[in-house]
This record gives structure tokens, C-alpha cells and sequence, in this order.
DNA sequence: AAGTGGTCTAGACCACACC
DNA sequence: GTGTGGTCTAGACCACTTC
């Protein structure tokens, strides 16, 4: 008690979020130097006039900022080549329209129930006779094409959709809502439009593309697998 | 003692994550469904025959991932629309390179010292006269291009800049690890290869290319703003 | 005013990696 | 073995929000 007034007075707010930036300070002031080992937690701890378990949540948001690395037994060093990391958000495409204040729209283009695809077979090695539902279709904004997107869904893994009218709500939408994936992976690059696509999004073939291509599982079975093409001026931001 | 002797034998581990696990899966199960008030940590906490401290950093988790919302007095809900994020790492090009397994090199294909173009000075709200070093280079991927950067230094935040030879040691390279950056931002889009960019990347003029431009700052002074134009067939990955 | 999450503390034990 | 980070606990107080 008499020990937490005397902090209150001298140090004001303590809290890991300040402990953290002060040490975060310490290395960006290079005290402590790319590759050097800074003092344990304790030794911390006391210093900074708190307590262990304050220290280490501060440490572990810097180890997991990319800052730091911590090893037990070795201690905690300054990265030589901090990794930064930028998050993106994976809306739902309806909010992400309107959010931007348009009008949102969106329009099946194919609905069928195929068998595994060979180029799918492989990359998410699934069988061959694996029932897919497979959809396209175009989201609008303003009723301006906003992204094609051609996806498919295990029928196993997600029986329900059977019985899911598309046009009402898109499978994006859905899926998010009622399918929920354990983990998933994403990739991104830059590609020049089809004439399928070019045709579906309004613009010209060869035009530069964002393309999103997503797969998402639940534990070992697969829900979709998804090719998001933008229209061309497509942007993604994030802080970092 | 007694009870944590009753718990080991009962339930074997315990930890945060595996009571983040039974969470997750009870959400994912649809026992609280999207919207849904859950139960408050000590009850939870009791339930789980854990701390309220270890629930708490499970819940945690949970917000940060986005699955769930907390505001206090108000409780934790099930978030209609989870939030998924998808975290990309952000490396020195070298080192992308190198891990890649190919050899890495850059060169150096103009640098010179300028005042604030009319472009920046907007975006960034930058004084006209301030002075930058401008700075573009090409970074190879066993001798064939890899990447396009145009980078702009702000001289007066990073001094040192004035004496690196950046022939030795990347501008990328060497402010990352000299000029730490308290935040910035980021933001991807697709490109048709401009003709200086097609040059630059030994490709043909219109070929899609991903570009990502990034500004970084030290409290409120710029440090850098760049744009880096990547060889055609450039990929992001990212876990989800 | 009251109830919820947010945080802190002191102490304890564990798990892992290095010696 | 031994030292480091990783985690847990019980209890306490704080801060924010809704009522």
C-alpha cells in the first residue's frame, strides 16, 4: 500500500502500455543496441518500480510487434532486423461498399455443382471427387462493377448451402456468418484482366488488377476457396 | 494447492489458450450466437475453474482476432460480422531475396537532393521547402529484376543519410535498422507498368505490377516515403 | 450508482534451453 | 543443474459506461 502511493506520486500512471514505451524508447535511443541482450524481467521490473508479470506483458507486445526476441533461458535481444508488420482487414464486401457510402449490389453470374477441378485438386489437395459448389458473381457499387469473384464452396464441409438463396444474400456474406473457419490462408498479386474479366468489371482487357485469392478451413476440411478480382484503382491501406 | 492438484488431474492443462480454445469452439458452435451477450469473466472464470485473470487474456485474444466485442459495464458480445485480419510482414528486400534462395544485388540509379515535389507536399503535408533526398534503385533477384523503388529520405529528420553510401548498403536496409519509425502507413494497389517502370523491371510496358506505397515517421517527422514497384509474378502470403 | 472489463501486485510453479 | 521467460492465482483497485 504505502509502496503503490509512493509510485502514484513519483511515476504517476503506471501501466504495461507505458512500461512499453519507455522501453520501446530505450532501444529506439540505442541504450540498448541491435543484437544486445537487455536485462531479464526482474531486473526490469525493479527498475521500473513494478511488477514482474507488468514487465513481461510489455515484452510480449514488443516480441510481437517484431522488436524483440525472447528465448527462455537465453533472454530477450534487440532484433537486428525488426519486422514490421502491416494488418489488413477482410471485410465483408457489402460493408466495405457501403462503408464507402455507396450503394451496394450484387448479381450471380454461374451457380453449379461440379466435381474438384485439377487446378484446385492440387493446391488444396483435395479429391478429385469432391463435390464444389462453384459461383461467380459481380459486387456493384453504385452499380458500377466493384469485384468479380468466382468461388468455390465444399458441399460437405457446409451442407447447408443447399438450400441458401444466393441472390438474397451473397455467399461472402454467408459463409462469414454461419461458416466459421479455423484458419486460412491468402495471397496477393497484380494481374492484367482476362476478357472474361475485363468484360464483367467494365474495363479493358489487360487493365491492372488486384486479385485476392483465399482459402479458408475449418480444423482439416476445407469451406472455400475463393479469386477475388478488383476493378482497376482498387486500393488496400493499413498502419502500421 | 489442493485445488490446483484437483484441476491438474481433472482437466490436465490449463491455460489461457486452451480456455481461449473451448471459447472459440462454443462460438464456432453457435451456444452464443452473433450478437449474443456472453458470460462475464467471473462466471466464466468459475465455469472453467480458472482465474478471472486467464479468462480475461483468453477474451483478449478473442477481441484482437475479432471475433468478439467487450465495452465495459456493457459485457462481451458475439460480433455479428467477425473481423478477420490478415497480418503481411514486411522485410528488408534482401533478405526477401536471399530466403527466397537467389542472389541478391542493388543498384543505384539516380539520387540527388530536392525540395518537397508538389505530390508529397500534399499527401503528406510537408513544407515545399523542405529538403529530400530522392533516391531510385533497382533490386535484383539472381541478376533479373525483382523490384522498382523510388524513395524519397527527409533530410533533415535523418541526418546521418548525408554520409551512407547507399551502393553498400540499401536505403531500405539501412533505415531500418538506423531510423527507427514510431508509425506509418501503408497501401497496395495494382499497376499497368509505366514505360520507366517496364525499363527498370525488364518487363513490357502495361504488364501488371503490384506497388506499394509507404510512408514511416518519427513522432510527427517524416522519415520516408517510398514506392516500390514489384516484378511482374510478385505474390504476398499471408496466414489467417 | 453500480456493474463490467482493464490492470496491477506478489508470490508461485512450470517449461524450456543452455551449460 | 540453473536461469530465463511463460503462466497461473487470489485479491485488489481503477476506469469506463450504462442506467
Amino acid at each position: 500500500m504505502e509502496k503503490q502511493t509512493l509510485q502514484k506520486h513519483t511515476l504517476e500512471k503506471q501501466s504495461w502500455k507505458n512500461i512499453q514505451a519507455q522501453i520501446r524508447q530505450r532501444i529506439a535511443a540505442r541504450e540498448w543496441e541491435p543484437g544486445d541482450l537487455i536485462p531479464g524481467e526482474s531486473q526490469l521490473a525493479q527498475q521500473l518500480g513494478c511488477a514482474r508479470a507488468t514487465v513481461n506483458r510489455a515484452l510480449q507486445g514488443l516480441a510481437d510487434a517484431g522488436l524483440i526476441e525472447r528465448r527462455r533461458k537465453a533472454g530477450t535481444r534487440v532484433k537486428l532486423y525488426p519486422v514490421r508488420k502491416a494488418t489488413l482487414e477482410i471485410p465483408i464486401t457489402r460493408l466495405e461498399v457501403e462503408q464507402s457510402g455507396a450503394t451496394y449490389r450484387h448479381q450471380i453470374k454461374k451457380k453449379k455443382i461440379v466435381k474438384t477441378p485439377p487446378s484446385l485438386a492440387k493446391h488444396l489437395n483435395l479429391s478429385a471427387a469432391e463435390n464444389l459448389l462453384h459461383l461467380s458473381s459481380v459486387h456493384y457499387a453504385n452499380q458500377k462493377p466493384f469485384l468479380y469473384e468466382e468461388r468455390y464452396i465444399c458441399i460437405a464441409t457446409v451442407p447447408a448451402i443447399a438450400n441458401i438463396d444466393f441472390e438474397q444474400v451473397s455467399a461472402n456474406e454467408w459463409l462469414v456468418r454461419n461458416a466459421p473457419f479455423t484458419h486460412g490462408d491468402v495471397a496477393i498479386s497484380a494481374e492484367n484482366a482476362s476478357s472474361l474479366e475485363a468484360e464483367q468489371l467494365q474495363t479493358r482487357e489487360g487493365a491492372a488488377i488486384v486479385v485476392i485469392d483465399r482459402t479458408t478451413w475449418n480444423q482439416a476440411k476445407l469451406i472455400t476457396n475463393v479469386r477475388l478480382a478488383y476493378a482497376p484503382g482498387y486500393r488496400m491501406y493499413s498502419a502500421i
